[in-house]
Order: C-alpha cells, then sequence, then structure tokens
DNA sequence: TCATCGTATGGTACGTCGTACGAGTCAATC
DNA sequence: GATTGACTCGTACGACGTACCATACGATGA
C-alpha cells in the first residue's frame, strides 16, 4: 500500500531514537538506505540490466519480498539510486565570485563527472521525474546565470540548453564506454566504410578520445552563445 | 549461426529475381524488411518495453520463433529499427546555397523530427553503434560546417556539440511526452515545493510547453558560439 | 498475563520475457 | 526418388518483477 512507505520511514526514525546504542549484528536489518546503496554498488558493477531484485537480496543477505517493504517498486528504486548519486557539494570556495563563468563550468563538469562515476545514471535521468537533488542542482544554475545578466525571458532556453548539452554529452560517453571491447572493431569498421564518409574521417570524428577536452571546448563556444549580448 | 542471416539475404534477393509476379496471399511472407516495419509499428504505439518478440509475431502472424531466422536477436532488431528510422531525405531545395547556417537548422530539425515522429528512437540512439542513415547525415553536417569555414580543428568539437544539443533535448522531449498523464501531477508537485526553487519557478523551466520554440532558439545561440569567429 | 496490532521478513507461485533446440515443410536440384 | 537448403514453429528452460500470504517479534492496552 501507500502507506507503507511512508510508514516505514517515520518508524525507523522513532526506532534508532528509542534503542540508540546496541546490536553491532553481523548483518545489518534492513532499511531504505542500506537497499538504495546497494543498488547503487550493483548498477555501478553490473549495469542497468545487472540490477535485479534477486541479485539485490542475495547481496543483502535478504529474501527478496523484503525488499518490498521499504521500496515500492523496481521503478521507485531506480528513482531513489539516481537521485542519491547526483548530490551536489558545491563550488570549491565559497566566495560570491564575479566569475559566473567558471562558477557555471564548475558545475556543469562536476554534474557531468557525478553522472560518469555512474555510467547508468545519465541515461536514466531524462526519463524520470527531477528528484530533489537535480532540482538543486538546476535551482543553482539558474540563479547563477541570473546573477551573471542573463535576462528571465532567455533563463529558460539558457539552462535547457545547458541541460541538453550535458545530457547529450554525458549519455554518448557513458555509452560508448560500455561498449569497450568493439571498440577496435568499430575502428576498423569505421576505417573500411571511412571513403563513403570522407569528411567525417577528416575530423577524427568518431576516433578521437578526448571526451573531456571536447566537452569542455564545446561548454565554451555554447557559453560564448549563451553570454549576455556584447555591445 | 552467423551465415543464418546473410544467407537469408541474398537469398531472398535471388528468389524474387526467379518468381517475379505471383502469389498475392493473403499474408505475405516473413522478410527481414516486414519484420522491422512491424516493429516500428510496435515500437511507436507501445513503446521500447512494448516490443517484445511473442507480440511481434502475433502481429506478423507468425511463430516467434520464425522471427529468428531473419534476425539475429532482440538487439539486431532495434539497431534495423533504429537505423530505419532515421534516414535522410535532404534540403528541400537542391541549390548550393550561401546560407549554410539555414541549412544546418534544418538539417537538425529535421532530425529532431524524426526521432519524435518514434519517441523510443531518441534514447536508443546514443548506446548503438551509428548506422549508415546516421553516419551519412553526420557526413552531410559535417561537410556543410565545413564549407561554411568551420577550420578542421574545430570540426570535431563542432559536430559533437550539435550532436550532444540535438540528442539531449530531443531525449528529454521524448521522455516527457511519455509521461502524459502524470503532467498535471507533476506541476502540481512542482507548484508544491516551489519555494525551495524560486529561480526555477520564475524561469517557469518545468511549465513551459513551447519544445520547438526553445529548442530553436537554443540552437540558434550554440550556432552563435559555434560560428566562425567574428572579426 | 494474555490478546492485539503494527513493523518487518520471506517462501511460493504466476505470468511474462528472450531464445536454444530440434523437428517439421517445401521447392529446387541431382 | 533422394538430397539439400531455405524457412517455419512448438516446446521448453531459466530469469525476471511482484502479488499473495504465512510468519515472527516488540510494543501496547486489557
Amino acid at each position: 500500500m501507500a502507506a507503507k512507505r511512508s510508514g516505514a520511514r517515520s518508524k525507523r526514525g522513532i526506532n534508532e531514537r528509542l534503542q540508540p546504542v546496541q546490536e553491532p549484528r553481523s548483518e545489518p536489518p534492513l532499511s531504505r538506505e542500506r537497499i538504495v546503496t546497494t543498488a547503487v554498488e550493483l548498477l555501478d558493477v553490473q549495469g542497468v540490466d545487472g540490477l535485479t531484485m534477486r541479485r539485490l537480496a542475495d547481496r543483502l543477505g535478504s529474501g527478496v519480498m523484503s525488499l518490498y517493504w521499504h521500496v515500492d517498486n523496481k521503478e521507485d528504486l531506480f528513482d531513489l539510486a539516481l537521485d542519491s548519486v547526483l548530490e551536489y557539494r558545491g563550488p570549491p570556495q565559497m566566495v560570491e565570485s564575479r566569475n559566473w563563468r567558471g562558477e557555471v563550468v564548475h558545475m556543469l563538469e562536476d554534474w557531468r563527472a557525478s553522472m560518469l562515476r555512474h555510467p547508468w545514471s545519465a541515461s536514466l535521468l531524462p526519463r524520470r521525474a527531477l528528484g530533489p537533488n537535480m532540482l538543486s542542482r538546476l535551482e543553482l544554475l539558474s540563479k547563477t546565470l541570473s546573477r551573471a545578466g542573463v535576462a528571465d525571458a532567455d533563463l529558460n532556453v539558457a539552462i535547457w540548453s545547458l541541460w541538453n548539452y550535458v545530457m547529450g554529452a554525458t549519455i554518448t560517453r557513458a555509452s560508448f564506454d560500455l561498449s569497450d571491447d568493439d571498440r577496435s572493431a568499430a575502428q576498423q569498421h569505421l576505417t573500411r566504410v571511412s571513403e563513403r564518409y570522407p569528411t567525417i574521417e577528416r575530423s577524427r570524428l568518431l576516433l578521437d578520445n578526448d571526451w573531456g577536452g571536447t566537452f569542455r571546448k564545446g561548454l565554451g563556444f555554447l557559453l560564448d552563445g549563451l553570454s549576455p549580448r556584447r555591445g
């Protein structure tokens, strides 16, 4: 039922306060947090298809159906795992810097890095409702751009453009990562048919490996375009 | 086996030449093309999870395992369906226009439109090897940018930037489309927590519905940034 | 002290999936 | 008439998400 989840959450909080220090048992009890953490581990190691409720229960030393006390269903679990991976700790220094561009670049590179640390996360993000961590990131981004002088009327477009760029870049990068073994196969396949695509070949589009650098450079171009109009 | 597929392909070609005009039977025989076409229909109607080999066979009036004569496996089928949807017919007029920017915009909007016509396609594209139709599109895009004066050294970044932008925009748009019923639920959820995200709310980031306009405007900004440096 | 109740666990079972295997049909060839 | 290759498909297997239900246990109220 719907009551299940919230019930579990509130009960746990009370429990921990009532029995503060006790059993350091070998197998800690199930909890929403433990489930999510382990799910992320599993996703990192095995990929999206590698996460199954049975495997997850195995790893937790529990029965499969016990998971459903703490989690609505597998979709719900994906939402939780995804948001748990998107926390943002903020820019290195707290100063209200006048370097808005540096701040934006830092935020977006951190966002990208967070997703690449968990390659399953990028492709999951667009098709789910935005969790609190993602909303915070977007709010901070909006605020920075706004402070930088982007008009309210352009803010919408600016943010979506950056979102699109980061998501596209990261999803693509994460996907190419997965197919690592067929990398050489793809390369020689490409060289085989490359006379049909001479410009692609000349630009070394599919052979370049400097993903980070390309990301940064392209982001620079986009920010150039988004910058408050130069006289 | 590996021989299966290529064998099937060559055999069919020969067959059709040997018995040119004959049975307009009620149930046409299976063929790779018919399978792919029907798979696309199914995907359009039911989404990615809606495509199962059994449903596909049902719709084709065949046994499930017959499909595997023409198609290696479900992954293979996805590749074929995806590329079949990405054909490009070229710009409206054949002229070698000097309006490179208009050409690029046309190509990218057509690309986006093709994917949105089949909302399952966008999120599939980044994680698979590029098929011939996608490679053609990229080659044409490269050529146009190159003709427009983008240096070979920048071509790589330029194309990836556009790719990222289009993919991010389209994947996001297509995903929002799927969750149509919970649209209003999401909206009121957002309004409920929007005091925590005032800038997001002010920009109407998640409430705006003019996807096409936002796409076009943002693309304009990106092209501004990518344009061969102004004097 | 005992009954009740909410929290939590997990075994069994159902329906669905992709696809391996191998038996079958049928037309063309020798 | 036997053989061969292209093609079809029924059966079966192991894996999946999860509904349903029995169970256990600590806290509460009588």
